[in-house]
DNA sequence: CTGTTAGCGCGTTCAA
DNA sequence: TTGAACGCGCTAACAG
């Protein structure tokens, strides 16, 4: 039962040609064979099932084509629309795409990277959130530094300053004007779920909605900041906490969707919607259309970003790294009505 | 800048050794070197940054191990949990998996495993519904088939029939189930939004719905059956249409999670919560827990089918194809509350 | 336009 | 326990 896969020389040979004349006309780079030659190959590939061994070809040219997109958990409901953008924009570019799942650790990260060195992958595109107590930091930007000294080519995605193409969002910006225009709508008395503190990501939109708030004349008490390693439970059972210690709350910020979506359910759980605390997010993630009440939050373009991405690692890089900056927008749904 | 990887060759010269030697211990299959050489070795490898090429290495062995996941489209918040079980259940085991998604058209699936192929990977695991009227299916099972001719080991999971190892689920005992439940609830006039026609598990989850009203007593009319290539929002408008005929209807029963939220939203857009519509899915996708009311549904143990998709991977196939079937149980949430 | 030749980097006999 | 030699399947350089 065990078969044989046919080889190159199984075609040319069968064709009636040389090994040499069959990669041409398998090989769209190589053009100019003979009409009767290419046809002869190409029907005798069809007849024997034959497959191109990539793995050879990748050996003996050096470097196969392909992106690789290196993640470090399974995108679950509430992950960032990213993947998905990424992975249709490059395969309407025709390129093979696959998925890593590499491990939550920084450690596992950097192995991923080793095998896609030992892939002699072309393109590695990553994202994820980086924090700032990272001690492992130097040895991925080591590795991934080998990996473009080897040829190829390194994206990084949400994770600004480190040497490599990277594209962000413009997360600041996006927290600042959805301060601006909470404070509006008529809210005053704001709490933040501000996520995990060394989160980069956590950290620019937590100080973006602070300056927006305070444009805007309104103050914010260090104990209306909430941290923690927080995913959406996390953020229901915090949400809880933070109104049972009575301050006066009217409306509430989280860092993220999926934490906003724990904050909105304890408040409906609660019964305290009638309180009328407002509620908004940041990501703008699909799960959002089956929420109510709808939640307010800033939305981003991911497919701006995937095609950014894609675009930097398909262009020459002639300086040094460059950085692709995509704005969001503020979206106001009924979490936060109009107020007073 | 440009830099030569490191080569096994490189790493033994570096240690004053032959590379047979250096392969050897870093090949943890080939035992028997002497621990001075070992360490040279090691240390000479880790000097240079080496990383095997696994692309020469594959065409040496003749095969790379690893899984690879093959996918449709890239599961969205919808989507059965069953890619993140399988990531998770094969890095469990250490292997390296990497997820393709190929495209929506079966055309896709087939020139991936032609990759596969020629990747010469291990294991390759698929999922995804399969549709009655498929006019590709047979060149489908025939590049199954020579995968597995040549070496490889083929995993399907979610659709039954096929001549390779697989895992389903209980879809016909799990809707059956279901149906004498919501009977048992109190529930009399139903309606199916069973989605496109030739989808088989569509199909099997409708059919057993049929089979538990027709135990309990209960007949359903033929008008109240609704088909179509139903997502969430099609559902959404499906539901309208299905009201708007003014049949008396006082359950709806989606045929998956994703449709009954469409469901679901209209009743509560359209203020017909009033009625007291129930409604069922099937699935229990995480994305549930922010909807309310919560739905009653048909939980699927996701982990399960992840470990027995493995299972079947990794161990000696003796005679033919093997079938494990995983089961479900009905879970009776807020959408459905008793009724009379 | 085509065939010959020579590698690509690694695993694996087979002697030593 | 080790090394020399060969082969895996394919591409690329060079003649013709």
């Amino acid at each position: 039962m065990q078969h044989r896969p046919a080889r190159l020389t199984d075609v040319a040979l069968r064709a009636g040609v040389s090994p040499a004349t069959a990669s041409r006309v398998l090989n769209p780079s190589n053009r100019g064979v003979k009409d009767a030659n290419r046809a002869r190959v190409l029907a005798a590939a069809e007849e024997l099932g034959y497959t191109t061994n990539i793995a050879a070809q990748a050996v003996a040219r050096g470097r196969t084509t392909g992106v690789t997109l290196l993640l470090r958990v399974m995108p679950d409901d509430y992950a960032n629309p990213i993947v998905a953008g990424v992975v249709d924009a490059v395969r309407n570019e025709g390129l093979p795409i696959s998925l890593v799942v590499a491990g939550p650790q920084t450690k596992d990260i950097i192995d991923a990277v080793h095998i896609a060195r030992g892939q002699r992958t072309q393109i590695l595109m990553t994202t994820g959130g980086r924090r700032t107590d990272d001690k492992d930091l130097p040895a991925l930007v080591d590795a991934l530094q080998r990996y473009e000294a080897e040829g190829g080519r390194v994206v990084l995605i949400s994770q600004e300053g480190l040497p490599f193409d990277t594209v962000t969002y413009a997360n600041k910006q996006g927290a600042h004007d959805l301060a601006v225009s909470l404070v509006e709508l008529g809210y005053r008395d704001f709490a933040i779920l501000a996520g995990f503190a060394n989160g980069m990501t956590q950290r620019d939109r937590t100080q973006g909605f602070l300056e927006g708030l305070g444009e805007s004349g309104v103050s914010l008490s260090a104990d209306r900041i909430v941290t923690g390693e927080f995913d959406r439970d996390a953020a229901y059972a915090a949400t809880g906490d933070l109104l049972r210690r009575g301050i006066p709350i009217d409306a509430i910020f989280a860092v993220n969707d999926a934490m906003a979506l724990g904050a909105l359910t304890f408040l409906r759980d609660a019964g305290a919607r009638g309180t009328g605390i407002g509620v908004a997010g940041f990501d703008d993630i699909k799960s959002l259309r089956d929420v109510t009440p709808a939640l307010t939050t800033v939305h981003l373009p991911w497919d701006d970003v995937a095609a950014e991405a894609l675009d930097l690692a398909l262009s020459e890089r002639v300086d040094g790294p460059r950085l692709r900056v995509v704005h969001g927008h503020v979206v106001i749904r009924e979490s936060t009505p109009r107020r007073g």
